[in-house]
DNA sequence: CAAACCTTGACATTTCCATGGTAAGGTGGC
DNA sequence: GCCACCTTACCATGGAAATGTCAAGGTTTG
């Protein structure tokens, strides 16, 4: 395979699964080379970008679709400057906290499954 | 009152339903100000977001979500540092199309859906 | 050629997003 | 004090995202 790696191959040394791979390539996300009869192709500057999108999505809590919408921003400048006038406009007057209730929101959300899904958790032990 | 709209009369005069006036909330895209006991209340400034804001939302086909990442992207430099360096290293070599791919697999997406939903499809007739 | 591996496509599951309700209990203004 | 309106919390539904798995059929390579 001159020097490729097949995909459950890229599979093992990239921590994702093969179907994930298969996923990551459909969302925009990696491009590759095929074979003659089209085997996905992966190479060392494919794995690495494997690698390093594996360490953005778990760093920051972020998915592919998410990533996708990312992709959307900076190919889309009419929506980027929408958006970002959107949020400049004025924030709107109340002396408010906000900033970083987003984060805490998600944070719940998590928080309710996780907390759900344990046993009875106890803080204070 | 003073001045102020309450959730409901903010409903009718933009358009959200009362429900989705809290989700907004929530997700960190409006900041309010409340009454003494806790209710909501919607100023011209904030009436005016919520219009701009189901404009920007349906003109470009994004989702609440997806303008909180647009948020958390302005307010986490970090996370936009990341991402930018990942789509901007070496989209990796082979001479391929991709580009508006992931756009096309949307369009892919929708129709699976239409047509699975729909009458058995001829397509042949 | 045969065994091992790959391809696409379809179905299944889990979690999340976008919304709508509803219940239990405060708030507000007349 | 009442009645209408608001609040938070929780349940529910439909669709999309992220993954897994299986089937039918090519590809690779010893």
């Amino acid at each position: 395979m001159t020097d490729a790696l097949t995909i459950n191959e890229a599979a093992r040394t990239t921590g994702w699964s093969p179907r994930m791979l298969r996923y990551v390539e459909r969302a925009g996300l990696l491009e590759l080379r095929r074979s003659a009869g089209g085997y996905r192709l992966y190479g060392p500057a494919q794995l690495q970008r494997l690698r390093t999108l594996r360490e953005l999505l778990a760093r920051f809590e972020v998915g592919i679709a998410e990533l996708g919408f990312a992709r959307r921003l900076r190919n889309e400048p009419a929506l980027a400057r929408a958006i970002d006038e959107w949020f400049e406009t004025e924030p709107a007057r109340p002396e408010s906290v906000a900033a970083d209730d987003w984060l805490r929101w998600e944070q719940e959300k998590h928080q309710a499954l996780l907390a759900a899904a344990e046993t009875p958790r106890l803080e204070a032990a």
